[in-house]
DNA sequence: CTAAAGTTTGAAAGCGCTTTCAGACCGCGC
DNA sequence: GCGCGGTCTGAAAGCGCTTTCAAACTTTAG
């Protein structure tokens, strides 16, 4: 018995391990080869001649080999792994996107690792460390902090896909919403049931989608030649409470507003919630409006109509972005235009 | 110069890299050692003069090394990452979970690898496999589809932490949450309320979690003298189409009942939403239930009741028990007990 | 019929790290 | 002064795979 340093667990133990390590090279043993022809075979990187070809075709099933991706990986510098960074594993939002992402690589047979970077430029750039120290192929970047800079820097080094962003660069593909046209829509549908009063939660300062959602609203009002009124639009982060927060504001200065359009779903629920809390309806004393599509907006109450946004599309776009990029093709994913939804969250002014 | 062919994307290009690779023989020829001296330094497995280790400490801060994930995981057997098996990447009860898992084994230096079975044993087989491959160090399962039987023999060739089982085998550590104790919360709770025609919209029939909600909500009947009514119980998927179906379902058959219990909150929202289709109001003319506690029921019009489950800690505990497996100890971890969280959703009942 | 130009193939050299194994060095006791 | 048990340390052998490189054949051309 050579010296097995692997710590197989159970080197007498269980005998009947299901599976038992197999090695590229007891393949090549058993089809009477070269473990080189072996390697050639299953990267296609060689011909190889047809009876070699079954030979080892043949051994590999009864064998029941699987390549080793960190062997792999080490020796050939690809891993079949791409590195996706998302911003929390359990957002509403970005999870339809993961999904997205998963399905499309595994297809493809590569392998997703999801770190998150918790809206955070600093442990974003820890992930990245952490993704390029285990080798992945590619990276796939939600909507990151990062600056156009770093990933530009970044994309030099290995294939980048990052969505949420305009943005040209070599080995560099970057997937936009358009925001600005889909805060534009919202206001506009709100602005044709004859609310002229819209009252507009916004997301996080910082962020961009918040700000061009907020300039589609402002576009929308310019347009039906109504004033932009600064006291109408609050600030939100993006979740629940601070829509409700914003709405409790709202009310609190006596301000006058038939409807809300909340730059996402997540803050619209707060806001309905804080409408009831004030005994206001939705939609009979005030419209609402989200943005986003979540799976859930379709079942909150009232349904809420909503700016559809394909996340689960987005994802997959995405992932086969960065396939392409992989095969050193130029991606030609094309976003979907924004499409309004409009469930029960939304009527026409009642003239109070 | 040497062969380099490592794809390193500009070989001529980029000339200020931020990250140049560096190897731990580069890092043992700055401090003048060998490289087994500075692995000993990195894992400790050794003792080292200090001396020396003052060099190699050096030398990697000044060189920025980051050791290679593949070489240390094909070398040394163990790849300081774990798989992370869950049904879906974009539930919002699992979500929670995983964020628990990650920020824990963030922790501990060790990453996390997430795939998804889509509720599918084979599905799920297939992605044990490429864990495997991967050579992952431990495996996370939350509440597989997999027999027992695989479970064990499983955990024969590595550690494995499930959730939703009781089940004890050498490397083995079963998470399980008192499912029944909680349905029987939730009934009782509607229960004292006054409610004697309570429907309950169930699980999957496959789902243990779902029967164990089921035989709770029997048990607070049983406890109340109260004859237990399968007309009262209906089928569901555990989404909220399907808590919507069975309200509907309910009512077509006019079947009487003043308070409604979902086996999960997903579908306690589809429920709400039928209810209101048909007029009836939460809590006024019907009280309603949930399980889970997701972070959206706090935000649903009416903010539901409902069974929390503490899932990030649920993640958090979960991990923990695999680090201290994988260090050869015995994991300690103790579920949290089922808690009811009482908000609007439900109400004392009136007499018609 | 020989030289030049392909084809296939296997031997062997790594990829970056861990881990024996044995040598070097040290302080002891006899 | 010699041998013994200890403590450090480096050389070297892999881990499982990819990829030169050159050898061994086949064709094709001249």
């Amino acid at each position: 018995m050579k010296k097995n340093n692997r710590s197989r667990t159970s080197s007498k133990a269980a005998s009947a391990q299901p599976t038992e390590i197999v090695t590229l090279g007891m393949v090549a043993q058993a089809a009477g080869v070269s473990p080189a022809t072996v390697s050639r075979i299953l990267n296609g990187s060689a011909t190889v001649s047809a009876e070699k070809r079954k030979a080892v075709d043949a051994a590999i099933a009864q064998l029941g080999f699987v390549p080793n991706p960190m062997a792999r990986g080490l020796a050939g510098g690809r891993t079949l792994s791409v590195g996706v960074i998302t911003q929390s594993l359990d957002s509403p939002f970005y999870g339809g996107a993961l999904r997205g992402i998963e399905d499309e690589f595994d297809q493809a047979d590569y392998s997703s690792l999801f770190v998150s970077g918790h809206w955070n430029a600093a442990e974003e750039a820890r992930c990245i460390d952490m993704l390029r120290s285990r080798r992945v192929d590619g990276l796939v970047i939600l909507s990151g902090r990062l600056s156009d800079q770093a990933l530009r820097a970044l994309a030099r080094q290995l294939p980048v896909v990052v969505t949420g962003r305009t943005l040209k660069a070599p080995g560099l593909f970057a997937m936009d919403f358009d925001n600005v046209e889909g805060g534009r829509l919202a206001t506009q549908h709100l602005l044709e049931l004859g609310h002229r009063r819209i009252a507009f939660i916004s997301g996080e300062s910082h962020h961009p989608d918040a700000n061009q959602r907020l300039r589609g609203y402002r576009a929308a009002l310019e347009g039906a030649s109504i004033a932009f009124n600064p006291a109408l639009v609050l600030p939100g982060l993006f979740h629940e409470e601070s829509g409700l927060l914003a709405v409790q504001r709202l009310i609190e200065n006596r301000e006058r507003f038939s409807a809300v359009f909340a730059a996402n779903d997540q803050m619209a629920f707060g806001a309905a919630l804080g409408l009831s809390r004030h005994g206001l309806r939705v939609p009979d004393d005030v419209s609402l409006m989200g943005f986003d599509d979540l799976a859930s907006s379709m079942y909150c109450l009232p349904p809420l109509s909503t700016v559809h946004q394909p996340v689960y599309e987005l994802g997959r776009l995405a992932a086969t972005a960065m396939l392409a990029l992989l095969r050193g093709e130029a991606p030609d994913a094309v976003m979907p235009a924004p499409k309004l939804v409009l469930r029960d969250s939304t009527q026409a002014f009642a003239k109070l």
